[in-house]
DNA sequence: CCGGACAACATAG
DNA sequence: CTATGTTGTCCGG
């Protein structure tokens, strides 16, 4: 088994909750060899993973995302996810489970445990998560809610590849994805 | 094998 | 309503 979703997170609460209510986000930096890897949490779990924030728009960013939100930069009681999303980086603990905070549609989330469903060192095409949600029609809908995953890496979007067996996007960043995979062993064509 | 056209669908604006 | 995107399939060349 993979990672889970913890029931009391927003994940169900989710969206109006999270906007309507200021909510306190604490943030941590790190540097990885994918470069600077941004986390952030509430006190129910991780609310977002980003590889690609600078030092000026990390808390900018954060704040975009995250309207009404208390956010406040604490390394110290990050320390263990920070540690934890950056060994997975370099492919360790991988089926370590975190505890999550994402706010997402109800097709989002549906998508995102699909992704959580699959092991590390294993991937599936767009076409495959569309169909083990019910909808094998939306595969690309399926890729627009990977690009909207909030946390990278935790929820492991990089395993989705294109049904050819090509890599596929990667919000831009097609050495990430690939990079990450490697990390888990995955071989690509 | 490569490119083009189009189908299909959740979301953003 | 229209545009867009981490796709998939089909058709020509």
């Amino acid at each position: 088994m993979g990672l889970r979703l913890p029931e009391l997170g927003p994940i169900q609460a989710y969206g109006t909750e999270l906007n309507s209510v200021t909510v306190n986000i604490k943030y941590s930096v790190g540097d990885s060899a994918l470069g600077k890897v941004v986390v952030a949490a509430t006190d129910k779990g991780i609310c977002a993973v980003s590889l690609r924030e600078s030092d000026a728009d990390t808390e900018q960013s954060l704040r975009h995302r995250f309207p009404r939100a208390e956010i406040a930069r604490d390394d110290d009681s990050l320390h263990n996810e920070l540690a934890a999303v950056l060994d997975r980086i370099s492919g360790r603990r991988l089926d370590e489970p975190l505890p999550l905070d994402l706010q997402g549609t109800e097709f989002q989330r549906e998508v995102w445990n699909q992704l959580l469903a699959i092991p590390p060192g294993k991937t599936r095409s767009y076409l495959d998560v569309a169909q083990a949600i019910n909808r094998p029609k939306a595969t690309r809908a399926v890729a627009q809610a990977c690009g909207a995953n909030p946390v990278a890496v935790v929820v492991p979007c990089h395993r989705v590849v294109m049904s050819d067996g090509s890599l596929g996007g990667y919000s831009g960043l097609p050495g990430v994805k690939k990079a990450l995979l490697n990390a888990e062993g995955v071989r690509l064509a």
